[in-house]
DNA sequence: ATGCATGAGTT
DNA sequence: ACTCATGCATA
């Protein structure tokens, strides 16, 4: 069975010595010891043939200028390969983020280096508010307007990562792959014509110039008169959403997937991305932040990928190393309600907490703490267009969590006060 | 399509 | 120790 594979991380941990191969699942009688699985399912990508995590790639280029290698940080389970130094310092340009993403008045930067409590605060609700552009008005469902008594964008997120949008100044090859780009996956019956823009035979059309050309007038006449940029430089929620959705389409009708879309994003920019990426931003699972970084890179893709109608393609890869990451814990569903529960009542549990936790249910505690981190960052995903709340999500802003609601006064309560 | 994981950058 | 962007692995 799945024995004991070489896996260094289970050499530093003392559970899961049960390959837990029961077919049936029990609901209820849970037992300790079988709460969950690190799959060791011996299937690690143990080929470092031609994949490579941009990240890895972009990043440490750009960081590790003074050539320090990126596997200084090598952790438990990370095999710390010999890597043939593939120091591809080609396309680490960075090219100083071409102006802030985001857009106009968004003064994220809330009151967070409070105490920690100050979850739910949810104050004002013009965060980042149409600037001038307010094509209709902020639609619920959207992540710019309807947030108002949403949790998830008052907080905007307050970070600068590294935007790199590296413009790739030597080669400006077509990141299109794979001649049989179109004409394999074109049913003359699929063809609805739901968009105005996707009409059947609209070759050439821009996604993103829909200019709204009724003025709206402005309802912000303060001091300060911004210059009104255009919808390229500012997408409204509005537009992402809408983005979004015409990029799958084009792209499903082009056959491409979304893997295809991430590779060529690659080879076009520099920026490789996954297919989790790519289908994250057409389901609108990004931040808002995220979704006005992508949208650019993958509207240039999408004019190219209708233009390039059978060019060849040079699918560039770049070397990787051969990391291996820790293998995927399975989390029971009981010990997934049970952790459900617990996110209920306090969102940011403290160490301790998750130390008692992590006991309790038997998991590690970076397993316990992962699993808050994740649980949060989903919690601050887009809302799904049209899904003001899906029963899943409603626990969160059960009630009523008005702006002057500033935490839901369900504190975390001490469980184990063993201190 | 998603769950768990990693890591850079913050706080 | 957290947030955020991203992705491998998986259901």
């Amino acid at each position: 069975m799945a024995t004991a594979t070489s896996s260094p991380y289970l050499a530093s941990s003392r559970i899961l010595s049960a390959p837990v191969l029961h077919s049936d699942r029990r609901g209820g009688g849970m037992q300790p010891g079988s709460t969950a699985v690190t799959t060791v399912s011996s299937g690690y990508r143990g080929d470092p043939s031609v994949k490579m995590v941009q990240s890895d790639f972009m990043q440490g280029a750009m960081v590790a200028s003074n050539g320090g290698h990126m596997l200084s940080h090598a952790h438990q389970w990370v095999t710390s390969l010999p890597h043939a130094a593939a120091a591809a310092a080609a396309a680490a340009v960075a090219a100083v983020e071409a102006g802030s993403p985001w857009p106009p008045s968004s003064q994220q930067q809330d009151a967070k280096r409070n105490a920690g409590r100050e979850e739910l605060h949810s104050g004002s609700a013009l965060h980042h508010r149409s600037p001038h552009l307010g094509p209709h008005q902020t639609h619920p469902g959207s992540w710019g307007g309807t947030s108002a008594a949403h949790i998830s964008i008052t907080e905007g997120q307050q970070q600068q990562q590294s935007l790199i949008y590296s413009q790739p100044g030597g080669f400006t090859v077509n990141g299109m792959l794979s001649s049989h780009a179109g004409q394999s996956l074109m049913h003359p019956g699929l063809v609805r014509g739901e968009s105005p823009e996707l009409d059947h035979g609209s070759q050439h059309h821009h996604p993103q110039h829909h200019h709204h050309n009724h003025h709206t007038h402005l309802h912000q006449h303060h001091a300060v008169s911004h210059e009104s940029h255009s919808d390229e430089d500012t997408p409204t929620s509005d537009d992402l959403e809408h983005f979004a959705k015409q990029f799958k389409q084009r792209r499903i009708k082009l056959g491409f997937t979304q893997a295809d879309v991430g590779l060529a994003l690659g080879t076009l920019y520099g920026n490789v991305f996954s297919q989790t990426t790519i289908c994250r931003f057409e389901a609108l699972q990004l931040s808002f932040k995220n979704m006005c970084k992508l949208k650019p890179l993958l509207n240039k893709w999408l004019e190219e990928a209708d233009s390039t109608t059978g060019s060849p393609t040079s699918i560039d890869k770049i070397a990787t190393q051969g990391r291996k990451r820790k293998k995927r814990t399975s989390i029971e569903v009981s010990v997934k309600g049970a952790l459900e529960s617990h996110f209920l009542k306090c969102p940011k549990p403290s160490a301790q907490e998750i130390n008692s936790l992590a006991d309790t249910l038997q998991l590690e505690k970076e397993v316990v703490r992962v699993w808050f981190c994740n649980r949060r960052q989903k919690e601050k995903r887009m809302t799904p267009p049209g899904l003001p709340r899906t029963p899943e999500d409603a626990y969160s802003q059960v009630g009523s969590i008005g702006p002057d609601t500033p935490s839901p006064s369900i504190d975390c309560k001490r469980m184990y006060s063993d201190t």
